[in-house]
DNA sequence: GCAACCCCTGAACATAATCTGAATATTAGG
DNA sequence: CCTAATATTCAGATTATGTTCAGGGGTTGC
Protein backbone atom coordinates (compact mmCIF):
# COMPACT_ATOMS: atom_id res chain seq x y z
CA UNK A 1 0.00 0.00 0.00
CA UNK A 2 1.59 3.52 -1.21
CA UNK A 3 0.59 6.64 0.93
CA UNK A 4 1.10 9.85 -0.19
CA UNK A 5 1.57 13.23 3.05
CA UNK A 6 1.19 16.49 2.62
CA UNK A 7 2.31 18.21 5.57
CA UNK A 8 4.18 20.98 5.48
CA UNK A 9 5.77 21.27 9.04
CA UNK A 10 9.10 19.03 8.21
CA UNK A 11 9.08 17.49 12.00
CA UNK A 12 5.33 16.61 11.69
CA UNK A 13 5.85 15.53 8.23
CA UNK A 14 8.86 12.91 9.09
CA UNK A 15 6.89 11.46 12.26
CA UNK A 16 4.32 11.17 10.14
CA UNK A 17 6.19 9.67 7.05
CA UNK A 18 8.24 7.30 9.55
CA UNK A 19 5.46 5.95 11.49
CA UNK A 20 3.90 4.83 8.26
CA UNK A 21 6.99 3.04 7.16
CA UNK A 22 7.14 1.24 10.35
CA UNK A 23 3.54 -0.20 9.63
CA UNK A 24 4.93 -1.43 6.10
CA UNK A 25 3.80 1.52 4.23
CA UNK A 26 5.23 2.94 0.97
CA UNK A 27 5.20 6.82 1.67
CA UNK A 28 5.87 9.85 -0.60
CA UNK A 29 6.32 13.24 0.98
CA UNK A 30 5.30 16.43 -0.27
CA UNK A 31 5.63 19.84 1.81
CA UNK A 32 3.47 22.81 0.11
CA UNK A 33 -0.17 22.34 -2.13
CA UNK A 34 0.79 22.34 -5.47
CA UNK A 35 3.48 19.53 -5.31
CA UNK A 36 1.08 17.23 -3.45
CA UNK A 37 -1.55 18.06 -5.88
CA UNK A 38 0.73 16.78 -9.00
CA UNK A 39 2.03 13.85 -6.89
CA UNK A 40 -1.61 12.74 -6.26
CA UNK A 41 -2.72 13.55 -9.96
CA UNK A 42 0.39 11.70 -11.11
CA UNK A 43 0.74 8.40 -9.19
CA UNK A 44 -1.60 5.67 -8.21
CA UNK A 45 -2.11 6.45 -4.18
CA UNK A 46 -3.84 3.88 -1.81
CA UNK A 47 -4.52 7.00 0.44
CA UNK A 48 -3.60 10.12 0.84
CA UNK A 49 -2.73 12.21 4.42
CA UNK A 50 -3.61 15.80 3.78
CA UNK A 51 -3.00 18.78 6.05
CA UNK A 52 -5.12 21.57 5.32
CA UNK A 53 -3.04 24.79 6.18
CA UNK A 54 -0.24 24.65 3.74
CA UNK A 55 1.61 26.67 1.42
CA UNK A 56 1.12 27.58 -2.75
CA UNK A 57 -2.35 26.33 -2.54
CA UNK A 58 -4.42 25.23 0.56
CA UNK A 59 -5.65 21.78 1.41
CA UNK A 60 -9.28 21.98 0.42
CA UNK A 61 -8.54 23.27 -3.13
CA UNK A 62 -6.01 20.22 -3.39
CA UNK A 63 -8.63 17.84 -2.46
CA UNK A 64 -11.24 19.78 -4.10
CA UNK A 65 -9.42 19.62 -7.97
CA UNK A 66 -8.54 16.04 -7.47
CA UNK A 67 -12.16 15.22 -6.49
CA UNK A 68 -12.96 17.04 -9.91
CA UNK A 69 -10.43 15.00 -11.86
CA UNK A 70 -11.85 11.97 -10.68
CA UNK A 71 -9.23 11.05 -8.25
CA UNK A 72 -11.35 8.46 -6.09
CA UNK A 73 -7.95 7.55 -3.08
CA UNK A 74 -9.29 8.10 0.04
CA UNK A 75 -8.18 10.68 1.71
CA UNK A 76 -7.83 11.82 5.46
CA UNK A 77 -7.32 15.28 6.31
CA UNK A 78 -5.62 16.96 9.63
CA UNK A 79 -7.13 19.85 10.94
CA UNK A 80 -6.30 22.13 13.73
CA UNK A 81 -8.16 21.74 16.60
CA UNK A 82 -11.23 24.41 16.86
CA UNK A 83 -11.78 24.43 13.18
CA UNK A 84 -14.42 23.40 12.48
CA UNK A 85 -15.58 24.98 10.02
CA UNK A 86 -12.89 23.51 8.15
CA UNK A 87 -13.95 20.06 8.94
CA UNK A 88 -17.10 20.39 7.48
CA UNK A 89 -15.99 21.82 3.94
CA UNK A 90 -13.11 18.97 3.89
CA UNK A 91 -16.22 16.30 4.29
CA UNK A 92 -17.76 18.53 1.47
CA UNK A 93 -14.95 18.75 -0.89
CA UNK A 94 -14.34 14.73 -0.25
CA UNK A 95 -12.62 13.61 2.51
CA UNK A 96 -13.16 10.38 4.22
CA UNK A 97 -11.96 11.04 7.60
CA UNK A 98 -10.41 13.38 9.64
CA UNK A 99 -8.27 13.92 12.81
CA UNK A 100 -7.70 16.80 15.03
CA UNK A 101 -4.12 17.75 15.55
CA UNK A 102 -2.42 16.86 17.58
CA UNK A 103 -2.76 13.28 17.87
CA UNK A 104 -1.53 9.99 18.70
CA UNK A 105 -0.02 7.82 16.17
CA UNK A 106 -1.95 4.83 16.92
CA UNK A 107 -4.95 6.74 16.26
CA UNK A 108 -3.49 8.11 12.62
CA UNK A 109 -2.34 4.53 11.92
CA UNK A 110 -5.85 2.80 13.11
CA UNK A 111 -7.80 5.41 11.22
CA UNK A 112 -5.62 4.71 7.64
CA UNK A 113 -6.27 0.49 8.02
CA UNK A 114 -10.17 1.91 8.23
CA UNK A 115 -10.18 4.02 5.07
CA UNK A 116 -8.15 1.72 2.72
CA UNK A 117 -10.03 -1.07 3.76
CA UNK A 118 -13.39 0.76 3.41
CA UNK A 119 -11.90 2.15 0.05
CA UNK A 120 -11.49 -2.06 -0.57
CA UNK A 121 -14.37 -2.84 0.37
CA UNK A 122 -13.43 -4.98 3.46
CA UNK A 123 -14.80 -4.27 6.64
CA UNK A 124 -12.25 -5.60 9.07
CA UNK A 125 -8.31 -5.07 9.39
CA UNK A 126 -7.69 -8.73 8.53
CA UNK A 127 -8.22 -11.09 5.70
CA UNK A 128 -9.09 -14.51 5.31
CA UNK A 129 -8.24 -16.74 2.09
CA UNK A 130 -8.84 -20.34 2.98
CA UNK A 131 -6.30 -21.47 5.69
CA UNK A 132 -4.14 -17.78 5.27
CA UNK A 133 -4.87 -15.21 7.59
CA UNK A 134 -3.53 -11.14 6.94
CA UNK A 135 -3.69 -9.01 9.58
CA UNK A 136 -3.52 -5.45 8.49
CA UNK A 137 -2.81 -4.09 11.96
CA UNK A 138 -0.19 -6.30 13.40
CA UNK A 139 0.96 -6.83 10.13
CA UNK A 140 1.53 -10.27 10.21
CA UNK A 141 0.32 -13.43 8.31
CA UNK A 142 -0.90 -16.84 9.53
CA UNK A 143 -1.41 -20.47 8.21
CA UNK A 144 -3.35 -22.80 9.48
CA UNK A 145 -3.13 -20.67 12.45
CA UNK A 146 0.93 -21.09 12.67
CA UNK A 147 2.84 -17.44 12.48
CA UNK A 148 4.62 -16.91 8.99
CA UNK A 149 7.46 -14.82 9.38
CA UNK A 150 7.23 -12.34 6.39
CA UNK A 151 10.05 -9.29 5.45
CA UNK A 152 8.49 -6.34 5.39
CA UNK A 153 8.42 -5.91 1.33
CA UNK A 154 6.93 -9.55 1.62
CA UNK A 155 4.09 -8.32 3.64
CA UNK A 156 3.69 -5.51 1.65
CA UNK A 157 3.27 -7.69 -1.54
CA UNK A 158 0.79 -10.03 0.60
CA UNK A 159 -1.59 -7.55 1.77
CA UNK A 160 -1.51 -5.70 -1.53
CA UNK A 161 -2.62 -9.25 -3.14
CA UNK A 162 -5.27 -9.78 -0.22
CA UNK A 163 -6.71 -6.38 -0.65
CA UNK A 164 -7.25 -7.25 -4.19
CA UNK A 165 -7.98 -10.82 -3.75
CA UNK A 166 -9.26 -12.89 -6.54
CA UNK A 167 -8.46 -10.13 -9.32
CA UNK A 168 -4.74 -10.24 -12.07
CA UNK A 169 -2.39 -7.84 -10.90
CA UNK A 170 0.00 -6.72 -13.30
CA UNK A 171 3.83 -6.71 -11.95
CA UNK A 172 3.40 -2.89 -12.75
CA UNK A 173 0.36 -2.56 -10.69
CA UNK A 174 2.70 -4.43 -7.53
CA UNK A 175 5.33 -2.13 -8.30
CA UNK A 176 3.26 1.05 -8.30
CA UNK A 177 1.84 0.18 -4.82
CA UNK A 178 4.66 -1.43 -3.09
CA UNK A 179 7.01 1.03 -3.54
CA UNK A 180 7.09 4.55 -3.21
CA UNK A 181 8.20 7.12 -6.04
CA UNK A 182 11.75 6.72 -7.02
CA UNK A 183 12.22 3.15 -8.24
CA UNK A 184 12.94 2.24 -11.52
CA UNK A 185 12.16 -1.12 -12.00
CA UNK A 186 14.07 -3.33 -14.78
CA UNK A 187 14.49 -6.12 -12.41
CA UNK A 188 13.01 -8.83 -11.29
CA UNK A 189 12.27 -8.38 -7.87
CA UNK A 190 8.59 -8.95 -8.45
CA UNK A 191 9.05 -12.34 -9.07
CA UNK A 192 11.88 -12.46 -6.77
CA UNK A 193 9.13 -11.50 -4.10
CA UNK A 194 6.66 -13.69 -5.22
CA UNK A 195 8.82 -16.72 -5.35
CA UNK A 196 10.20 -16.38 -1.60
CA UNK A 197 5.83 -15.14 -0.68
CA UNK A 198 5.42 -18.75 -2.21
CA UNK A 199 7.89 -21.03 -0.16
CA UNK A 200 6.54 -19.22 2.91
CA UNK A 201 2.26 -19.56 2.30
CA UNK A 202 2.28 -22.62 -0.04
CA UNK A 203 3.12 -22.37 -3.98
CA UNK A 204 -0.41 -22.78 -4.94
CA UNK A 205 -1.77 -19.63 -3.38
CA UNK A 206 -0.67 -17.40 -5.78
CA UNK A 207 -1.59 -18.49 -9.23
CA UNK A 208 0.48 -16.95 -12.05
CA UNK A 209 -1.29 -16.10 -15.32
CA UNK A 210 1.04 -15.43 -18.14
CA UNK A 211 1.45 -12.50 -19.83
CA UNK A 212 -1.13 -10.79 -17.06
CA UNK A 213 0.67 -10.93 -13.82
CA UNK A 214 -0.47 -12.96 -10.76
CA UNK A 215 -3.82 -13.65 -8.35
CA UNK A 216 -4.18 -14.51 -4.69
CA UNK A 217 -6.56 -17.45 -4.71
CA UNK A 218 -7.43 -20.21 -2.14
CA UNK A 219 -6.44 -23.30 -3.66
CA UNK A 220 -9.14 -25.53 -1.35
CA UNK A 221 -11.71 -23.82 -3.02
CA UNK A 222 -11.31 -24.00 -6.85
CA UNK A 223 -14.53 -24.77 -8.04
CA UNK A 224 -12.40 -27.05 -10.98
CA UNK A 225 -9.62 -26.11 -12.88
CA UNK A 226 -9.11 -28.11 -16.17
CA UNK B 1 -8.63 -6.04 -29.29
CA UNK B 2 -5.84 -3.90 -31.27
CA UNK B 3 -5.41 -0.58 -30.15
CA UNK B 4 -3.39 2.30 -32.04
CA UNK B 5 -1.06 4.97 -29.57
CA UNK B 6 -0.51 8.11 -31.10
CA UNK B 7 1.72 9.74 -28.81
CA UNK B 8 5.03 11.57 -29.38
CA UNK B 9 7.14 11.53 -25.76
CA UNK B 10 8.67 8.88 -26.02
CA UNK B 11 8.47 7.68 -22.44
CA UNK B 12 4.78 7.91 -22.30
CA UNK B 13 4.47 6.09 -25.43
CA UNK B 14 6.67 2.99 -24.08
CA UNK B 15 4.57 3.40 -20.99
CA UNK B 16 1.28 3.67 -22.19
CA UNK B 17 1.75 0.35 -25.04
CA UNK B 18 3.59 -1.60 -22.27
CA UNK B 19 0.51 -1.02 -20.17
CA UNK B 20 -1.88 -1.80 -22.71
CA UNK B 21 0.03 -4.83 -23.55
CA UNK B 22 0.11 -5.90 -19.84
CA UNK B 23 -3.75 -5.51 -20.60
CA UNK B 24 -3.51 -8.44 -22.98
CA UNK B 25 -4.16 -6.10 -26.44
CA UNK B 26 -2.15 -5.84 -29.38
CA UNK B 27 -0.93 -2.41 -30.01
CA UNK B 28 1.01 -0.40 -32.51
CA UNK B 29 2.85 2.96 -31.77
CA UNK B 30 3.02 5.70 -34.30
CA UNK B 31 4.88 8.92 -32.68
CA UNK B 32 3.67 11.73 -34.75
CA UNK B 33 0.41 12.85 -36.70
CA UNK B 34 1.23 11.83 -40.33
CA UNK B 35 2.16 8.29 -39.15
CA UNK B 36 -0.60 8.17 -36.80
CA UNK B 37 -3.30 9.33 -39.84
CA UNK B 38 -2.15 6.75 -42.65
CA UNK B 39 -2.10 3.54 -39.83
CA UNK B 40 -5.62 4.49 -38.18
CA UNK B 41 -6.41 4.92 -42.55
CA UNK B 42 -5.04 1.37 -42.95
CA UNK B 43 -5.30 -0.68 -40.38
CA UNK B 44 -8.66 -2.03 -38.61
CA UNK B 45 -7.89 -0.98 -34.95
CA UNK B 46 -10.46 -0.96 -31.94
CA UNK B 47 -9.25 2.15 -30.47
CA UNK B 48 -7.17 4.29 -30.74
CA UNK B 49 -5.40 6.59 -27.79
CA UNK B 50 -4.57 9.74 -29.47
CA UNK B 51 -2.32 12.57 -27.89
CA UNK B 52 -3.31 16.35 -29.15
CA UNK B 53 0.03 18.16 -29.49
CA UNK B 54 1.54 16.19 -32.21
CA UNK B 55 4.27 16.56 -34.46
CA UNK B 56 3.75 17.34 -38.49
CA UNK B 57 -0.12 17.01 -38.29
CA UNK B 58 -1.62 18.32 -34.69
CA UNK B 59 -3.89 15.41 -33.15
CA UNK B 60 -7.56 17.30 -33.84
CA UNK B 61 -6.66 17.54 -37.44
CA UNK B 62 -6.54 13.72 -37.63
CA UNK B 63 -9.39 12.88 -35.43
CA UNK B 64 -11.12 15.21 -38.26
CA UNK B 65 -9.35 13.16 -41.02
CA UNK B 66 -10.50 9.95 -39.69
CA UNK B 67 -14.07 10.83 -39.01
CA UNK B 68 -13.98 12.77 -42.28
CA UNK B 69 -13.36 9.04 -43.62
CA UNK B 70 -15.63 7.67 -42.16
CA UNK B 71 -13.37 5.65 -39.33
CA UNK B 72 -15.48 5.26 -36.52
CA UNK B 73 -13.45 3.38 -33.87
CA UNK B 74 -13.58 4.70 -30.87
CA UNK B 75 -10.69 7.74 -29.98
CA UNK B 76 -9.56 8.86 -26.67
CA UNK B 77 -7.66 11.85 -26.49
CA UNK B 78 -4.89 13.00 -23.80
CA UNK B 79 -4.69 16.82 -23.30
CA UNK B 80 -2.45 18.73 -21.09
CA UNK B 81 -4.13 20.10 -17.78
CA UNK B 82 -5.80 23.19 -18.28
CA UNK B 83 -6.39 22.93 -21.92
CA UNK B 84 -10.32 23.08 -22.16
CA UNK B 85 -10.41 24.44 -25.07
CA UNK B 86 -8.91 21.49 -26.52
CA UNK B 87 -11.14 19.09 -24.69
CA UNK B 88 -13.98 21.14 -26.15
CA UNK B 89 -12.89 20.81 -29.95
CA UNK B 90 -11.80 17.26 -29.22
CA UNK B 91 -15.56 16.38 -28.69
CA UNK B 92 -16.14 18.56 -31.66
CA UNK B 93 -13.97 16.55 -34.05
CA UNK B 94 -15.76 13.42 -32.78
CA UNK B 95 -13.72 11.88 -29.81
CA UNK B 96 -14.98 9.53 -27.62
CA UNK B 97 -13.37 10.69 -24.39
CA UNK B 98 -10.60 12.35 -22.66
CA UNK B 99 -8.10 11.72 -20.63
CA UNK B 100 -5.97 14.98 -18.90
CA UNK B 101 -2.24 14.44 -18.51
CA UNK B 102 -1.15 13.33 -16.25
CA UNK B 103 -3.12 10.11 -15.42
CA UNK B 104 -2.87 6.79 -13.85
CA UNK B 105 -2.49 3.54 -15.75
CA UNK B 106 -5.72 2.20 -14.06
CA UNK B 107 -7.53 4.86 -14.93
CA UNK B 108 -6.16 4.92 -18.66
CA UNK B 109 -7.05 0.94 -19.16
CA UNK B 110 -10.52 1.79 -17.22
CA UNK B 111 -11.42 4.23 -19.87
CA UNK B 112 -9.99 2.33 -22.96
CA UNK B 113 -12.24 -0.75 -21.64
CA UNK B 114 -15.50 1.27 -21.35
CA UNK B 115 -14.73 2.90 -24.67
CA UNK B 116 -14.08 -0.64 -26.29
CA UNK B 117 -17.80 -1.92 -24.91
CA UNK B 118 -19.39 1.21 -25.65
CA UNK B 119 -18.24 0.73 -29.68
CA UNK B 120 -19.43 -2.77 -29.10
CA UNK B 121 -22.60 -2.15 -27.57
CA UNK B 122 -22.07 -3.85 -23.97
CA UNK B 123 -22.80 -1.82 -21.30
CA UNK B 124 -20.38 -4.14 -18.62
CA UNK B 125 -17.28 -5.41 -18.89
CA UNK B 126 -18.31 -8.83 -18.83
CA UNK B 127 -20.65 -10.58 -21.74
CA UNK B 128 -22.18 -14.21 -20.75
CA UNK B 129 -23.40 -16.35 -23.93
CA UNK B 130 -25.37 -18.99 -22.76
CA UNK B 131 -23.46 -21.17 -19.79
CA UNK B 132 -20.18 -19.09 -21.13
CA UNK B 133 -18.92 -16.25 -18.92
CA UNK B 134 -16.39 -13.47 -20.42
CA UNK B 135 -14.88 -11.00 -18.03
CA UNK B 136 -12.58 -8.55 -20.00
CA UNK B 137 -11.85 -7.10 -16.91
CA UNK B 138 -10.15 -9.55 -14.60
CA UNK B 139 -9.14 -11.29 -18.40
CA UNK B 140 -11.03 -14.34 -16.95
CA UNK B 141 -13.76 -16.47 -18.69
CA UNK B 142 -16.03 -19.54 -16.96
CA UNK B 143 -18.63 -22.33 -18.51
CA UNK B 144 -20.81 -22.90 -16.14
CA UNK B 145 -19.17 -20.99 -13.23
CA UNK B 146 -16.51 -23.02 -13.28
CA UNK B 147 -13.46 -21.21 -14.20
CA UNK B 148 -11.40 -21.87 -17.55
CA UNK B 149 -7.38 -21.50 -18.29
CA UNK B 150 -7.02 -19.88 -20.92
CA UNK B 151 -3.72 -18.38 -22.52
CA UNK B 152 -3.63 -14.84 -23.69
CA UNK B 153 -3.67 -15.56 -27.01
CA UNK B 154 -6.92 -17.57 -26.63
CA UNK B 155 -8.29 -15.03 -24.48
CA UNK B 156 -8.26 -12.09 -26.68
CA UNK B 157 -9.57 -14.43 -29.30
CA UNK B 158 -12.47 -15.36 -27.86
CA UNK B 159 -12.77 -11.72 -26.12
CA UNK B 160 -13.16 -10.60 -29.76
CA UNK B 161 -15.59 -13.19 -30.72
CA UNK B 162 -17.59 -12.59 -27.82
CA UNK B 163 -17.77 -8.71 -28.27
CA UNK B 164 -18.96 -9.36 -31.85
CA UNK B 165 -20.99 -12.63 -30.79
CA UNK B 166 -23.52 -13.88 -33.12
CA UNK B 167 -21.52 -12.07 -36.33
CA UNK B 168 -19.69 -14.54 -38.80
CA UNK B 169 -15.77 -13.46 -38.26
CA UNK B 170 -13.44 -13.86 -41.10
CA UNK B 171 -10.24 -15.27 -40.30
CA UNK B 172 -8.46 -12.46 -41.89
CA UNK B 173 -10.95 -10.18 -39.38
CA UNK B 174 -9.49 -12.16 -36.18
CA UNK B 175 -5.77 -11.72 -37.33
CA UNK B 176 -5.94 -7.99 -37.63
CA UNK B 177 -7.98 -7.49 -34.42
CA UNK B 178 -5.52 -10.07 -32.07
CA UNK B 179 -2.48 -9.86 -33.94
CA UNK B 180 -0.48 -6.14 -33.79
CA UNK B 181 1.18 -5.05 -37.33
CA UNK B 182 4.07 -6.86 -37.95
CA UNK B 183 2.91 -10.28 -38.51
CA UNK B 184 2.88 -12.28 -41.45
CA UNK B 185 0.10 -14.65 -41.60
CA UNK B 186 0.83 -17.48 -43.96
CA UNK B 187 0.33 -20.62 -41.69
CA UNK B 188 -2.67 -22.06 -39.91
CA UNK B 189 -2.38 -20.26 -36.16
CA UNK B 190 -6.43 -19.36 -36.05
CA UNK B 191 -7.42 -22.78 -37.07
CA UNK B 192 -5.11 -24.09 -33.82
CA UNK B 193 -6.08 -21.27 -31.73
CA UNK B 194 -9.87 -21.99 -32.39
CA UNK B 195 -9.32 -25.39 -32.11
CA UNK B 196 -7.70 -25.48 -28.79
CA UNK B 197 -10.45 -22.69 -27.68
CA UNK B 198 -12.79 -25.32 -28.21
CA UNK B 199 -11.46 -27.74 -27.13
CA UNK B 200 -11.06 -25.74 -23.26
CA UNK B 201 -14.66 -24.02 -24.08
CA UNK B 202 -17.09 -26.73 -25.52
CA UNK B 203 -16.60 -27.30 -29.64
CA UNK B 204 -20.45 -26.28 -30.46
CA UNK B 205 -19.89 -22.92 -29.14
CA UNK B 206 -17.85 -22.14 -31.94
CA UNK B 207 -19.36 -22.74 -35.23
CA UNK B 208 -17.58 -22.99 -38.22
CA UNK B 209 -19.10 -21.44 -41.05
CA UNK B 210 -17.05 -22.75 -44.42
CA UNK B 211 -15.42 -20.37 -46.77
CA UNK B 212 -16.51 -17.37 -44.32
CA UNK B 213 -14.85 -17.93 -40.62
CA UNK B 214 -16.09 -18.23 -37.16
CA UNK B 215 -18.92 -17.37 -35.21
CA UNK B 216 -19.39 -17.62 -31.45
CA UNK B 217 -23.15 -18.78 -30.50
CA UNK B 218 -24.93 -20.26 -27.26
CA UNK B 219 -25.48 -23.34 -28.38
CA UNK B 220 -28.66 -24.26 -25.81
CA UNK B 221 -30.23 -21.45 -27.25
CA UNK B 222 -30.10 -22.01 -31.66
CA UNK B 223 -33.69 -20.51 -32.96
CA UNK B 224 -33.08 -23.48 -35.47
CA UNK B 225 -30.90 -24.99 -37.43
CA UNK B 226 -30.80 -26.73 -40.30
C1' DG C 1 32.69 1.61 16.66
C1' DC C 2 32.73 -3.07 15.22
C1' DA C 3 30.97 -7.43 13.99
C1' DA C 4 27.21 -10.07 12.76
C1' DC C 5 23.14 -10.25 10.74
C1' DC C 6 19.15 -9.45 7.70
C1' DC C 7 17.12 -8.07 3.79
C1' DC C 8 16.98 -6.02 -0.78
C1' DT C 9 18.60 -5.80 -5.42
C1' DG C 10 20.13 -7.07 -9.85
C1' DA C 11 22.01 -10.44 -12.71
C1' DA C 12 22.83 -14.90 -14.53
C1' DC C 13 21.08 -19.08 -15.37
C1' DA C 14 17.32 -22.79 -15.45
C1' DT C 15 12.71 -24.14 -16.33
C1' DA C 16 8.25 -24.11 -18.07
C1' DA C 17 4.40 -22.40 -20.84
C1' DT C 18 2.86 -21.14 -25.10
C1' DC C 19 3.35 -19.89 -29.89
C1' DT C 20 4.38 -21.06 -34.62
C1' DG C 21 4.65 -23.40 -38.85
C1' DA C 22 4.31 -27.49 -41.20
C1' DA C 23 2.81 -32.03 -42.01
C1' DT C 24 -1.11 -34.95 -41.92
C1' DA C 25 -6.03 -36.13 -41.28
C1' DT C 26 -10.74 -35.14 -41.77
C1' DT C 27 -14.89 -33.09 -43.44
C1' DA C 28 -18.36 -30.62 -46.42
C1' DG C 29 -19.94 -29.59 -50.81
C1' DG C 30 -20.38 -30.39 -55.40
C1' DC D 1 -15.66 -39.61 -55.05
C1' DC D 2 -12.85 -35.53 -55.68
C1' DT D 3 -11.42 -31.24 -54.19
C1' DA D 4 -10.86 -27.48 -51.31
C1' DA D 5 -11.48 -26.04 -46.81
C1' DT D 6 -10.93 -26.88 -42.15
C1' DA D 7 -9.05 -29.75 -38.07
C1' DT D 8 -5.66 -31.95 -35.59
C1' DT D 9 -1.21 -33.00 -34.12
C1' DC D 10 3.36 -32.13 -32.91
C1' DA D 11 8.16 -30.60 -32.64
C1' DG D 12 11.16 -26.87 -32.26
C1' DA D 13 11.55 -21.84 -31.35
C1' DT D 14 10.45 -18.31 -28.48
C1' DT D 15 9.30 -15.97 -24.65
C1' DA D 16 7.70 -15.49 -19.77
C1' DT D 17 8.57 -16.92 -15.37
C1' DG D 18 11.33 -19.20 -11.52
C1' DT D 19 15.49 -19.92 -8.95
C1' DT D 20 19.73 -19.05 -7.15
C1' DC D 21 23.28 -16.28 -5.52
C1' DA D 22 26.62 -12.57 -4.46
C1' DG D 23 27.35 -7.92 -3.08
C1' DG D 24 25.92 -3.99 -0.52
C1' DG D 25 23.39 -1.07 2.56
C1' DG D 26 21.36 -0.79 6.69
C1' DT D 27 20.43 -2.26 11.44
C1' DT D 28 21.22 -4.53 15.95
C1' DG D 29 23.63 -5.93 19.70
C1' DC D 30 27.74 -5.78 22.03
Amino acid sequence: MRILVVEDDPDLSRQLSEALKDSGYAVDVADNGEDGHFMGDTEPYDAVVLDLGLPIIDGISVLQKWRADGKTFPVLILTARDQWSEKVSGFDAGADDYLTKPFHHEELLARIRAILRRAAGHTTDSIDIGALHVDNRAARCFVDGMPIKLTSHEFRLLSYMAMHRGRVISRTELVEHIYDQDFDRDSNTIEVFVGRLRRKIGTDRIETVRGLGYRLIDPDNVPNKK
